[in-house]
DNA sequence: CGATCGTTTTATACTGATTATTATTCGATA
DNA sequence: TATCGAATAATAATCAGTATAAAACGATCG
């Protein structure tokens, strides 16, 4: 699967992005290898078609696409361990802009039509869920 | 909401962990301010009442707690930057231990009930949901 | 009481991921 | 072709977390 440059011209304005051959080709890295990727590992991939091209553009644009909603973020948490005194079974619901982490309550998962779709062998006796979406603050400031 | 000397030293020995000054307080110090916390901020607030500890003995006895269950990690992820192209509507199964990250199908959420649950003004248009469990991988290890 | 041994803590060095900085290059436009 | 702003490259800096080794502690035994 390897988009055009047509293509990605046309993607990258609908989200007010200038085009480089550098965002192209680290673009297409992404949705090439499917999967959940590492900066790393696409800067080893992209390196192969430009190999004079830097970490740091790499790290930039990748910034740049979560941001317009090109690509989605794996790791939507703050960076860094947080701790929880709490072990009573709850969910948490993460503000994907700021990090911040609430904790919620109730029954809101259907768990036999999830463990339907569970992979052979996957393990949900203490199951925690989290929520992604926009907390109240960083949904005012857009 | 600060435990006694007993009440810990229970706690520590059904979990089979030995009792130190230090492990006291750096467990109090997490449980007696509720919420979400970064092991430099519990390291500041246990430095008031043990001004010569060690940002490694906090990180120490952080983990220790983790894993016999004492306490709850909120960053259950890869602690780098992981990356999805696919943007279409699905949600994440992440291993607690490994961290790895599959994608899930199915329409396991009432978002009905959610909903009722969420403090006013939280946006959830592109709901983001990770389960965690234990992959079968790491299950089969225990 | 004093020696001993395993554990815990401390101090510090180190690693690895990410960000910041700054100079250079590129590309569009005048 | 000259100019200007944006993007990139090169590299330094930062920050969280881990590893290591020495020192301190504490229980136990003689």
């Amino acid at each position: 699967m390897r988009l055009t440059h047509e293509q990605f011209r046309e993607l990258a304005a609908k989200h007010g992005l200038a085009v480089t051959h550098q965002r192209q080709v680290v673009y297409e890295a992404v949705i090439a290898s499917h999967g959940h990727h590492s900066p790393e590992s696409i800067y080893a991939a992209v390196r192969r078609r430009i190999p004079s091209i830097s970490l740091a553009t790499v790290y930039n644009n990748l910034r740049l696409f979560i941001e317009c909603g090109l690509l989605r973020e794996v790791t939507p948490h703050a960076s860094t361990l947080r701790v929880d005194g709490n072990i009573k079974p709850h969910h948490h619901l993460v503000c994907s802009r700021c990090k911040s982490v609430q904790d919620i309550e109730g029954e809101f998962i259907d768990f036999n039509r999830l463990s339907r779709q569970l992979p052979d062998g996957f393990d949900l006796t203490q199951p925690l869920i989290e929520v992604f979406g926009l907390c109240r603050r960083c949904r005012a400031k857009t």
